[in-house]
DNA sequence: ACAAAAAAAGCGAAGGGTCGCTCTTTTTTA
DNA sequence: TAAAAAAGAGCGACCCTTCGCTTTTTTTGT
């Protein structure tokens, strides 16, 4: 029988799912056509319908390998290298417009709610548990908003091109502080002008 | 020259729209067609082309009157009952889903993002105006963060069906007066678990 | 007043195109 | 060489838009 390696199939899979992103997260699920994945990944529609049964499934695979980072602790330089990261990742792979485009069809599909509710919920778990101790009571009250604000900074990045991730540094961590956080460490949020806010 | 009153034209341009809008809300753009919008409005597919030239002009259409309301002042009573205003809208008129379309398609459509912008601006513009007098210096950052948690809370409704706004109430408040709200004023956030939490 | 005319408003069948998917054929691999 | 993998032409369905026709409304002529 002649069968090509497990890790040759898996990577064929990726590609598809790789190729599908770029293209998803420029014009959109609707917008793009299975010929554009086609041209995109360089293999065939014959090839393609071998590892997924439809254009929906394609879609599905993509948002299950769509979940972001998360910062690591809940200090104001922590926050602010995370929310660079997610700047970061907006402007080189259009990640935000991605998410965008998750959310809206997540708000239609319940089988693709069902994903990205699972995401946001373990996100809300991971942030909760990075809770500083004299906040452990309000921990998962805490980290519903923050969450909730990471990825309403990822929606300004998707509609407004740049936004800058000062007000947001600032706005989390008076979340989790519930207070203002002390001079010296909002002294290090990145008050740059962004290249271009406001325009995308 | 027989022309029928120009109240009649608007009522009909208005009849379009609020077909569209209510599609638009429970299946988004892509998966309403113009037949759904003349099964909704009552219309034919002529009538509609005299009042639209494309598809895309109602989108646009509709997308200019989903500017949402604001609270008038930024006390937890006031912002409290602006979050359950939301909530009431996202669930009577799928207003949440339409919002998550819109910002989606803002995303990919530079018209439509310039749309969007001008209306998130001139939100965070109001918001700014009603910062208290002590944080009067940082009206814009607070407004930023302001804004953006609200329409996150509007993008969680959409995706989880419905939330309790409590968490959101309570970061608000942070955001603005850069402390935790004093104990009375908490007391009087709506804690009852909302009917589905987390399910759609 | 009334009717004929003119023009806007409304209608819906059909055109032209795109798209997702299937199925047969060809190529590759063990 | 036999079966898996890849290829891609073609099918059927759907969808946006156009265009000629009908209906309705206002104006005009008598």
């Amino acid at each position: 029988m002649p069968k090509v390696s497990q890790a040759h199939l898996d990577a064929r899979r990726q590609q598809i799912l790789d190729a599908a992103r770029a293209r998803f997260a420029g014009h959109g699920f609707a917008h793009t056509s299975m010929a554009d994945i086609v041209a995109e990944s360089g293999l065939s529609i014959g090839a393609i319908y071998r590892y997924f049964t439809s254009k929906e499934e394609i879609v599905v695979g993509v948002c299950e390998q769509a979940g972001g980072a998360l910062p690591q602790s809940l200090t104001a330089e922590t926050v602010s290298g995370f929310l660079e990261h997610v700047r970061a990742m907006a402007r080189e792979k259009g990640h935000a417009r991605l998410v965008a485009q998750i959310y809206a069809e997540a708000a239609l599909s319940p089988s693709l709610a069902t994903v990205v509710r699972q995401q946001l919920a373990a996100q809300r778990a991971a942030v909760a548990a990075l809770v500083p101790d004299h906040r452990r009571g309000d921990a998962e009250q805490i980290a519903e908003a923050f969450v909730a604000l990471c990825s309403s900074y990822s929606q300004q990045l998707a509609i407004r091109g740049d936004v800058d991730p000062a007000p947001f540094t600032a706005a989390l961590m008076a979340i989790v502080e519930g207070q203002p956080a002390p001079p010296e460490s909002r002294r290090t949020v990145d008050r740059r002008r962004p290249g271009s806010p406001d325009s995308p």
